[in-house]
DNA sequence: GTCTATAATTAGATAGAC
DNA sequence: GTCTATCTAATTATAGAC
């Protein structure tokens, strides 16, 4: 039908579609829905269907954007490592002129309130880790090997300063990753357990203090800490 | 075939075939190859036919064992819990006598060498943990929550001889969860990252060493602590 | 109790219209 | 770019012989 292509030809000048636009938008709704999805339930749990639904499209869509499921799993992955990246290189400025040890303290607080807010991350890093394959070996060299070194210099030079005595600095690594992620990233099982919410502004504030004042007690003292409530419950 | 039937039925008298015994250790060995997979994959990463090859036999016999994958994972579960319950009872009795303090350092450091031995528990758990649903909801009330409240219990009277100053208990307990299992739920990671082995005697000893430090600093130097080794790296 | 064979279901991916 | 319809492959679960 040459007179509709025509048609379609003439109409496509006129009327811009801004096709970019649209297709960055599904994209990034698509993401999110994953990121929600891979995080809760992981990869193999997180089903392609049920993250279109919850993006609103057809499921599809998600083949035509990003391949498959695992280009769709890595480009939600890189999604959030860059807004995580984005925090890091916003805050570098400051950190520079500190004393490595408050230094350390910031990146901690920094590093809690970035998973308060968006606990996919660790949920999604922890599924991986836990057994060695593709998604793993990529994430790691990826990401998070770049962020692994830059905390292990900085606990190297908090401990000459004299601050996480005897703590070998890949363990000080892993203790801070899992003490700082736990209660966001097990929060169902927090909730049922306490019937409290760990997302709050104040226990997020409570929680970055105390892990402050765990893994640098001397520095809790110089800076403003949140005030940290004791609750008293029934049980 | 009456004939064949009647020498089976001789047979089956004159041959004892102790069933139960066979029974008990195939399920046995369905089990301990079904915490490893789902340690490492979680449920639905997991699949029946990988664990039964791993444990030498056909994949319809773990639905004539457990009747169904989610059988299976409960029975897993409960068989893990048990030998964790089994280990904190025999310390029980030791613990009854010291300050509490000292109690909650010992339940640390069993704690971690248990982690260290079946990693799978912590792993399993954090892959529920992270989104609400009939798993999570059935290994809190029936597993988790005894011990949760034994700790909180324990968090209380460590704090009222001045121990964890500020911090909520139940904070407490996801710090201690946290931190004490981070290393060897993600040794995958830390081994891609360090190129080393957390599972060594030397490593879980350290780890346990610095969990005590943290938590309880002045525990530390009244507890004959392994010695920690801070290795250099190239990096 | 354990096996072989297979049914039933459902996942991710593709084809093709619009 | 997005949709509808469908394919292919792989999974858990069942039937039935031994």
């Amino acid at each position: 039908m040459p007179s509709r292509r025509l048609a379609h030809r003439v109409r496509s000048r006129l009327i811009p579609r801004r096709p970019r636009l649209r297709s960055a938008e599904t994209r990034l709704r698509i993401i999110e829905a994953a990121l929600q999805a891979f995080g809760d339930a992981g990869f193999d749990g997180a089903l392609t269907r049920e993250i279109a639904r919850a993006a609103g499209i057809q499921q599809p869509l998600i083949n035509y954007h990003f391949g498959s499921k695992h280009g769709l799993w890595q480009a939600a992955v890189e999604h959030l490592f860059g807004r995580l990246e984005a925090s890091v290189e916003e805050a570098l400025p400051r950190l520079g002129s500190l004393d490595p040890r408050d230094a350390l303290a910031e990146v901690l607080e920094l590093f809690v309130h970035f998973n308060a807010e968006h606990p996919e991350l660790a949920r999604l890093m922890i599924k991986e880790a836990t057994a060695r394959g593709p998604r793993l070996e990529w994430i790691i060299e990826r990401h998070v090997r770049p962020s692994f070194e830059a905390v292990l210099q900085l606990v190297r030079q908090a401990q000459r300063h004299g601050s996480l005595y005897g703590i070998e600095p890949a363990s000080a690594y892993c203790l801070f990753m899992g003490a700082a992620t736990s209660v966001f990233v097990m929060a169902p099982a927090f909730q049922l357990l306490t019937g409290n919410d760990p997302f709050s502004a104040e226990r997020r504030a409570a929680h970055a203090a105390a892990l402050v004042r765990l893994f640098l007690p001397e520095r809790t003292a110089r800076r403003d800490t949140a005030a940290v409530r004791v609750e008293r419950r029934p049980n």
